[in-house]
DNA sequence: CTGTTAAATAGTAACTATTCCTAAACAGGC
DNA sequence: GCCTGTTTAGGAATAGTTACTATTTAACAG
């Protein structure tokens, strides 16, 4: 995703949030990345160009940034939190080797009719699909054995192997 | 869910596990939960009837009762971790007030397509859809506010309410 | 029933991800 | 440029979970 420093100094303005250095990478960094990193690769990536920050300060940014709606905090597993800065309807792909995540848009998906047997007064306002497999680099390397271990995992066993063609 | 000892035990010999009185117990209060108890909960409901039983038991045994396959993990946010001993296909709801979770056991989302787009190699064994939104009476207690800074939310913008009726 | 053995338990300590607290630094408005 | 409240950095604290270890116990063989 490309954005200027305008757009996003703009952005936070626009939240309220004032636009500081470390703040700016950690967010600009976080819109460019494709892997919806954890606090810590943030840290990582950001660091070098700032050796005093801290990694507290990349907590409190991702927590007022979540706070604003301008990124979405992912949940694949419980061990640790992942980011993402892309606020299209989308849902993820999951390895179950590396743990790496996909996003996955299909349209098709987006469409889902409300769910039979819920609670009446439950107002749904979002909903998401986390398909969980194996990577191809995974399945060679594991010779297809899923570590059912791994956190996170929640194999509601699909038959046929999700029946139907992709568009 | 209704289980006797007898089957318990079954289950046990049947994964290698030796069916020891707090196994059986923690297996079974989780069996008997629709609450997607964490390990803590359950700790709290096996206590009574074993008072020199250490949470540390709990989680050894969570661990093992997932890596066997006898439970499921469900991770709702990245805080605590819950489990579930129900393995048939379903999905969840989660109200995003109270955290509580509901099984959703809609045939229809047990047929979703292929999603497009993604790496062909990748091979998926499993989907699970996380419907979010606001319980009954968390709506009528919180005015409709969802706190979006609560982790685990990721709201994927659903237009208007996932058309579609219910069968 | 008894002894053997590997696994399970309980207790303590360690670890990891995250949050809290505080003083210093600084962005944004005047 | 100066104030003021936000942000930052650092250290300490916390929660959830895992690791280590000695003791206990279920399962099995004789």
């Amino acid at each position: 995703m490309e954005i200027s420093f305008h757009d996003i100094k703009q952005k936070f303005q626009g939240c309220g949030l004032k636009t500081t250095p470390q703040r700016t990478a950690i967010y600009d960094a976080l819109l460019r990345s494709t892997t919806h990193p954890t606090a810590e690769e943030l840290f990582a990536e950001v660091a070098p160009k700032f050796p005093m920050m801290s990694l507290n300060t990349v907590y409190y940014t991702l927590g007022a940034l979540r706070t604003c709606g301008l990124i979405h905090e992912v949940n694949i597993g419980h061990t640790r939190a992942r980011f993402d800065a892309n606020l299209s309807p989308h849902h993820h792909l999951i390895c179950l080797g590396c743990q790496a995540i996909v996003d996955v848009v299909d349209p098709r998906l987006n469409c889902l009719t409300s769910p039979a047997g819920i609670p009446k007064d439950f107002e749904i306002t979002s909903y998401q699909v986390a398909f969980r497999g194996l990577c191809g680099s995974c399945r060679r390397h594991t010779g297809r054995s899923i570590n059912y271990s791994s956190p996170g995992l929640h194999p509601t066993t699909v038959k046929g192997g999700l029946h139907g063609k992709s568009s």
